[in-house]
DNA sequence: CGCGTTCCTCATAAGAGGAACGCGGTGCGTTATT
């Protein structure tokens, strides 16, 4: 298929069943590769036509397309607005959908275009069985970053997704997210077993945000200081606070401000977690105050600022969070109220270790039994929850003891590592998570904390030189903010290096008296530039 | 990790001081009971 007529006809399936006009570059070059039939990770902002990117070629390729969706509402909202196109239907298959096997047999049919499922349904072999007669000739994994946030702990069957695409035959696959670091966007290739693979990175610079930190010593001034801001503040913002209960009594002090808004957390039934959306959408609020529940999905052009009441747990949350402002390009706030103090809860979530009990109950009773063990009888032995079976799984697998078969059953690798060393490979491999997860709690520090611009931190933390000072971020309007001295010496940007304890990495930044570099083993690390010289501490390669 | 609460100790007593304890985010799916 020449590139030439495949630009043509998505333009033309663009416009005429969508109503899309243009398309822009990048998404006409991610199409065009997954028409040739290469896999793409596109990183680009919402908002910005991402969902054309898969929604545009599955109407030239022959057959259904696969769409891993993680939030049930999200699927149902895409599944609406393909209905309103003629874009040959679209389904959900999910625990809130009843019919779910006659959604299957329609897209086997070729009745249906789009299917939407969670990891977790892609979990089960008979619905990847279903799926694969079907034979799919797309698969669309949205919000990828889910991939290396949520695959390790919370949500596993994430991690499992490379192996589906496997049995599903490996068509066309792409990944879609609007922010992605390029150490995550390797992760996230990796993990799904991309081949061919096109990164399509577009947009991370949000030029009309204005970014500020403000840092207080007491939490009794940090509210105060807080709840004053929202509420003098005009048009629609978002408060990110770090708990339910602080949900609740910022909502409560906005309120007594005579502000309309409006609490919102995954411990509100689902009745007023709708009915908080329902407002949001409807401008009938001035702010929603909520925990990281609330955002992903969310597309509203008009937020004015974004205030945080405790700092996310990594640069990368942040950026998600904040980028939910603004959407319209006019002026808006980015604020987070800082204390050192409120980095230590994000310090207790990142501080989970491996269950080196269950791995080797786990590992010890795969390996005697000497066959395929079925998923399911060793749930019922283990007597555990399926995250956690899965999670051990996943950790058994990647130190190379456990296979999981296409039936979704496990057996020993064979020459592999008895079950003591399997778990002490799997431990490990956990250590060096939490270590990359804490590091990255020092970047949001670093952040939080830098004198220099804040958004040139932002950016270089995502990979984009930006080697000047923005001018609407509160160190530039301070004029601390120095301007970074340009020169490609040893450590530039991107540079491979090695260190004599942290081994290899890559450098993420380099201000004037410091380099930031990323260390596969042990995560982000700010070195001194006169210690690396004096004490040899880095060398490149 | 840091915060708020509870309980213990001391010993004129009450109330101060401190140790010990519990709590904290994100969603899927499934299942038993109204």
């Amino acid at each position: 298929m020449g590139n030439g007529s495949g630009t043509g006809r998505l333009r033309e399936v663009a416009r005429e069943v969508f109503g899309w006009e243009d398309l822009r570059d990048g998404q006409l070059e991610a199409m065009r590769h997954l028409l040739d039939g290469g896999d793409a990770l596109v990183v680009m902002p919402t908002g910005s036509g991402k969902s054309a990117v898969y929604q545009v070629p599955a109407l030239l390729l022959d057959g259904p397309t696969v769409v891993v969706s993680p939030l049930i509402a999200l699927q149902r909202d895409q599944v609406a607005g393909l209905a309103e196109a003629d874009a040959g239907g679209a389904v959900a298959v999910n625990s809130a959908q009843s019919g779910g096997e006659a959604s299957l047999e329609a897209v086997r049919a070729g009745r249906t275009e789009f299917v939407f499922l969670s990891p977790e349904q892609l979990a089960k072999p008979e619905t990847v069985d279903r799926l694969r007669a079907a034979k799919p000739s797309l698969i669309a994994i949205d919000e990828a970053h889910c991939v290396s946030a949520w695959g390790h702990d919370f949500r596993p069957d994430y991690l499992r997704l490379g192996q589906v695409v496997e049995r599903l035959g490996h068509p066309p696959v792409v990944a879609l997210t609007a922010t992605a670091t390029p150490a995550v966007r390797e992760e996230i290739t990796a993990s799904l077993g991309l081949r061919d693979v096109l990164h399509v990175v577009r947009g991370f610079d949000r030029p009309n945000l204005d970014l500020e930190v403000r840092r207080f010593v007491t939490d009794e001034d940090l509210r105060r200081a807080l709840v004053e801001d929202a509420a003098s503040r005009t048009g629609l913002g978002l408060v990110y606070v770090a708990t339910r209960r602080a949900a609740e009594e910022y909502a409560e002090a906005l309120r007594e401000s005579g502000r309309r808004v409006e609490p919102y957390h995954a411990g509100l039934k689902a009745a007023d977690r709708h009915r908080v959306h329902e407002m949001f959408r409807d401008d009938e609020l001035d702010a929603v105050v909520a925990t990281s529940a609330f955002g992903m999905g969310i597309d509203k052009p008009d937020v004015r600022f974004v205030l945080h009441a405790a700092p996310p747990e990594s640069p990368d949350s942040y950026y998600q969070e904040i980028g939910r402002a603004g959407r319209d390009g006019d002026p808006a706030a980015a604020v987070l109220f800082y204390r050192p103090e409120d980095l230590g809860l994000r310090r207790f979530f990142a501080g989970g270790r491996a269950d080196e009990e269950l791995l080797l109950r786990a590992a010890t009773l795969i390996c005697e039994h000497g066959g395929t063990v079925p998923a399911r009888e060793l749930r019922e032995v283990l007597d555990v929850s399926a995250t956690r079976l899965t999670r051990a799984v996943n950790l058994l697998e990647r130190a190379g003891a456990v296979e999981v078969t296409a039936e979704g059953d496990l057996r020993a690798v064979s020459g592999g590592p008895g079950p003591e060393s399997a778990v002490e490979t799997a431990v490990e491999l956990e250590e060096t998570r939490r270590r990359i997860d804490d590091s990255r709690i020092d970047m949001m520090r670093a952040y939080a904390e830098t004198t220099g611009c804040r958004r040139r931190f932002l950016l270089e933390y995502f990979g984009e030189p930006y080697e000047r000072a923005c001018g609407n971020c509160d160190t530039c309007r301070a004029g601390v903010a120095e301007a970074p001295e340009v020169d490609d010496g040893p450590f530039a940007m991107h540079a491979r290096v090695r260190h004599s304890a942290w081994g290899p990495g890559t450098v993420m930044s380099r201000e004037n008296d410091r380099v930031t570099v990323l260390f596969e083993e042990v995560g982000y690390k700010t070195l001194s530039l006169e210690a690396v010289e004096r004490d040899h501490l880095l060398v490149a390669g």
